[in-house]
RNA sequence: GGUGGGGUUCCCGAGCGGUCAAAGGGAACAGACUGUAAAUCUGUCGGCGAUGCCUUCGGAGGUUCAAAUCCUCCCCCCACCA
């Protein structure tokens, strides 16, 4: 089997690692329990948790025993690595209903069944901590001379919010945590963003002071997009894995509409697909792509929401965007339909009930844009029909005050649009 | 606790008695070009069935014909001092 560290970097998920000769050599010589942690700072996980996500469920791959830790007691204090503000305090109640959020979703991509993944609450180890005790045995390990030069201070310690004692000791927490899963579990690997390195050193140097045992760090390279942006940041919020928030056809869409340049990164980071195939994908030149970003999109939607909720959010989108066909020799590793990609419950589309006698009368069309949320006032859903962005069955249509009435139904159905790729249908109730 | 500097529309940031729904930039939205991409150019970007009306400039009062702009008190942030 091909080494871990080579799949990840290869795949593009290495940033930075320790001891890489001895981390090398311990990862070969049989299932390794590795960790990353998770703190329950929302009830889900979004896009930009993927990457830690994704390399857990390589590490299990790969023949390792991943475990995810829910920082039901670290959430409580709030790390401060990398961010320019202080965190929302949470209270308990919060975090542990976030942890089981978390739980299930993580197991949509880790197999935690029979111990080949554990799920922990560093709250079991961490809420009982007595204070005086909890400096003299760990405290005392720890240089704040040193502290003070991580460069995850670095920002708050420059800024004028300043960092708060209680932020100041997340790293200690965040150490322990290491500790104490290298005694409970053998884990000597953790893992995490580049953020992470000044928490996940720590770690290690606690371990080897009390244990004097190695263990070892990975950090993940920060993923933004080929324009800049953060993963998972849309003018509307974050992109979730929790279909409530976000329906799996925006999910899907999310992938679509990415950029070109980032689409053989992404395959690589983000689905299972085998590097062989995704290397493939750089030859693809202009409208050729999106070929590959539909695969993109399927596989990402169907490892979050399942194959059928994927196969009908890709239906949704080729009934409103057209779709070409996939040529057979393309990702072939995919499980994609390549055949039947045009039939299928275009659900996903999102859809207002409107009582046919609230349009007996005939309902202004920018009325009817700001009713179904495609605007957000009647100002801009004014504006964007005078504008030609507004379309009714696929028709641009100019005056804002254009009358919709039955007539414009179609089988109990009407199809708007804004712009190109904002749509929403109606539908006729009794 | 003292002194000084601040809190402006999604974000940054001008404004410092009327010409202010508030410059400029970013983000966002739409149009053109396209491929559900990027780049570029153009328009829009508080609310309102709308050539007018209403609500915004930390909060509450006050001065004035008129206040984001002046005064009073309060809240919060920052810097330096203690």
């Amino acid at each position: 089997m091909t080494h871990v560290l080579d799949v990840l970097d290869e795949r593009g998920f290495v940033e930075a690692k320790t001891h890489e000769a001895e981390l090398r050599e311990w990862l070969s010589q049989g299932p390794c329990t590795c960790y990353i942690g998770f703190d329950p700072t929302g009830s889900s996980l979004h896009i930009g948790h993927l990457i830690p996500v994704m390399a857990l469920a390589y590490m299990q791959r790969c023949g390792h025993r991943p475990i995810a830790l829910v920082g039901g007691g670290t959430g409580l204090v709030g790390d401060p690595s990398g961010k320019t503000e202080m965190r929302q305090m949470l209270t308990r109640e919060t975090v542990d209903a976030n942890a089981e959020a978390l739980k299930r979703q993580l197991a949509r991509f880790i197999d935690f069944s029979s111990q080949r993944a554990l799920l922990v609450n560093n709250a079991e180890w961490l809420a009982g901590l007595g204070y005086i005790a909890f400096l003299r045995d760990i405290g005392r390990h720890f240089s704040v001379n040193r502290m003070i030069r991580a460069e995850s201070y670095r920002m708050r310690l420059d800024s004028d919010e300043g960092l708060s004692f209680i932020e100041f000791n997340y790293m200690l927490l965040q150490a322990y945590d290491f500790l104490e899963l290298h005694d409970r579990h053998a884990c000597r690997l953790q893992m995490g963003g580049s953020d992470q390195w000044g928490n996940i050193v720590a770690g290690i140097d606690l371990v080897r002071k009390m244990r004097q045992q190695t263990v070892f760090g990975i950090t993940f390279p920060l993923i933004t997009t080929a324009g800049g942006a953060k993963m998972g940041k849309t003018a509307a919020g974050a992109v979730w894995l929790d279909a409530q928030r976000t329906s799996p056809y925006a999910y899907y869409q999310y992938w679509v509409n990415c950029d070109d340049a980032d689409v053989p990164r992404f395959l690589a980071l983000y689905t299972f697909l085998p590097m062989g195939e995704i290397r493939e994908v750089a030859q693809l030149r202009d409208a050729d792509l999106n070929l590959a970003k539909t695969v993109l999109a399927f596989e990402t939607t169907q490892i979050v929401h399942g194959r059928q909720l994927a196969m009908e959010a890709m239906a949704a989108a080729s009934s409103m965007f057209g779709s070409r066909r996939l040529p057979a020799d393309l990702l072939p590793s995919s499980t994609l339909p390549r055949n039947s990609a045009g039939k299928g419950a275009d659900d996903g589309v999102p859809s207002t009930d409107l009582g046919a006698d609230e349009i007996s009368e005939g309902i202004p069309l920018f009325k009817l844009f700001q009713l179904t949320g495609l605007s957000s006032s009647g100002g801009a859903a004014r504006r964007l029909i005078r504008q030609g962005g507004a379309y009714v069955n696929n028709e641009r249509v100019t005056a804002d005050d254009r009358p919709v009435t039955l007539a414009d139904f179609v089988g109990g159905e009407l199809l708007l649009r804004s712009g190109k790729k904002h749509f929403h249908r109606v539908r006729l109730t009794k």
